[in-house]
DNA sequence: ATCTAATATTAGACTTAATCTAAATGTTTC
DNA sequence: GAAACATTTAGATTAAGTCTAATATTAGAT
């Protein structure tokens, strides 16, 4: 997605596209590394230090209720970030903990009636082991 | 669970039945809320002021360690916990947070291929939407 | 039973992640 | 250009979790 599109699916979304804005936006676009607020923070602030971290949480908050961001669901203790480009699905390491994308494919939904009264919006998996790197490490002892 | 099986269940898994252990994985057996650590907390230490926070922290650490409780992994600030029972999946809702258990059924597994050199240990499937609570106040208005 | 070494617990200080606040700045609209 | 609104900012505050050093408990050896 280049300049323009970015420009497009903020306004799209209800959004101003303001500097700040599209450098967070932006960033998560070019890192599919699913960075936390912080880093982002860091590495947003460096190029252009006119972005505080108020503004970085903000950014990110006002990202996902438009629907052009999504938090992952970690168990580790700062919030990582995803920009919703291509579907796909998480693998989470047991040992480094890092959070990598996999290929996505369709989940089957749980039997209607199963859920009840509640509202399902949408399906999400996440697959746990060892990444590819701490695999290697692991089978080398 | 009674009561032996629970101290069966931590020394198999390693751990000494300490009082401040059993009231942790007892409390976590008995509320299938997916609490947070610092309820936990709250409530283990209500019944007996002699689990503080801190071993409150280290018991989770540990029972999770030993496989017995599973850290859910929501997008929350406080990280929940849910004492691995029966198998099932997680539904979380979008306006409230709540997490709630859903009935289990077995989930495709990824081509194999698809995920290079990475060892899978479990696939966990998280749905989200309103839950029935917020699903009607949604509904009536 | 007593000693010893290993394990566990504690209170409270500390760190980190995230939010809040109130003032300032920027943007639209008239 | 002024009023109304949206956005950003620095820094204070809160919340969640970890760390530390002292104390207590336990299992196993004697």
């Amino acid at each position: 997605m280049d300049a323009e599109a970015i420009k497009r699916s903020l306004e799209g979304s209800g959004l101003r596209c303001t500097p700040q804005r599209y450098a967070v936006m932006a960033f998560l676009m070019e890192h599919a590394s699913h960075p936390t607020a912080a880093e982002i923070f860091e590495a947003v602030n460096r190029v252009d230090p006119r972005v505080s971290r108020a503004t970085t949480y903000n950014s990110l908050r006002d990202l996902v209720q438009a629907g052009l961001v999504r938090e992952v669901a970690v168990e580790g203790r700062a919030a990582r970030f995803d920009a919703k480009g291509m579907r796909h699905h998480h693998f989470i390491c047991d040992r480094c903990g890092n959070v990598e994308d996999t290929e996505w494919y369709d989940v089957p939904r749980p039997a209607p009636g199963s859920l009840g009264k509640r509202i399902l919006r949408e399906c999400e998996l996440i697959f746990r082991g060892l990444c590819t790197k701490c695999a290697l490490r692991h089978a080398s002892r």
